[in-house]
DNA sequence: ATGTAATTGGAATGAACACTCAAAGTTGAG
DNA sequence: CTCAACTTTGAGTGTTCATTCCAATTACAT
């Protein structure tokens, strides 16, 4: 009944290369056939095993992102600061991966809801953690504002980040701090 | 001496073909072959005018940037209300053609300057012009802390936008707004 | 051991697409 | 009217790429 161990072994290198590749050189160097390379598996093997190469890119920069979480485990023990901090940190530190992941949500066309619902779902958890700090940090204010807030200094720390991405001499983690500071 | 008036005006259908393709179905639809038919010639024809496909989409995402400017002279009488109004009606009304902007400033590969080096040309206007709108609306600020200010404004509107493009449901034109009022 | 189900190899498919070229046709200045 | 410069044609090139197919092989439970 289990799944056989060669095809997790399998799925895992699939996987590793993907990652390293998406890291090297973005989604324009991982194509099918340095995918299959890298791993050493043909593409029977990896179609096998996934859909789509869509569906392996997108599990390596889901897990790129929980990688720099500071609360995987949803404690609530997480500030704003925390938060920012984490932000830029998964800029500076994988600026491919997070070039792949906004080309991804920009990508998916209009008409299919799949992918695109992902990003929005992946959007509003953030918010609510953003939320759930400056709630946690500043207890005298109205929910509705802090859910403006939330939504304002998420919008400005993305734009400050696509800012980066044309620019990396850009001082990311000065103005991301900067815009937490006169936004919560 | 002057052009072939032939060239001029297989330039303009050309031109035309472009920017219909590109605000009905985003880059997608703007392929070589679909901008020729569109516009009724043949590829040797586009070549002839054009060096690649990207000049002429470039020259039809600034040409509809320009077309929603609020002071295209640079009489500098606009305000910064005026600047938020312009940026919210780019994506609002051409939302696909917005789309087209971002795509095509991140698709360009980190080593090749070209393209690059014009989107933060561009966006380093912008900057100027929010900054010289805030100094003339509010003259008591340090302007160190107007060019910081205009910085996370814009970074600001370009992640709302970005957040406002993966759910057309967002109140873009609510939060820009808001963005202003607090980063001002 | 044996049969079933999972896995693998790797050639083949087929679609998409930007771009080129040489020959034929057109324009317009003098 | 003439001729060189310009423009158009449209088939053709070359490349990249994801995906499919299925026979051969291997893993695993009984």
């Amino acid at each position: 009944m289990s799944r056989y161990q060669a095809g997790i072994r399998t799925e895992a290198k699939i996987i590793e290369a993907t990652r390293s590749l998406l890291a090297r050189g973005g989604l324009e160097a991982a194509t099918l056939k340095a995918i299959c390379d890298e791993a050493g598996v043909k593409a029977g093997s990896f179609y096998n095993l996934f859909d789509s190469k869509e569906e392996a890119v997108i599990r390596v920069v889901r897990e790129s992102i929980d990688a720099v979480d500071p609360d995987p485990d949803g404690a609530g023990t997480d500030s704003v600061d925390d938060l920012v901090t984490a932000f830029v940190r998964f800029f500076e530190e994988q600026p491919l991966m997070a070039r792949v992941y906004v080309l991804a949500a920009l990508n998916t066309e209009p008409s299919e809801n799949g992918a695109r619902k992902r990003f929005l779902r992946h959007h509003q958890r953030r918010v609510e953690r953003f939320a759930d700090a400056m709630i946690r940090s500043n207890s005298g204010e109205r929910p509705d504002e802090t859910e403006m807030n939330a939504e304002l200094l998420l919008g400005a720390l993305d734009g400050l980040a696509f800012r980066w991405s044309l620019d990396p001499t850009f001082e990311l983690s000065r103005f991301a701090r900067e815009a937490a500071k006169r936004l919560s």
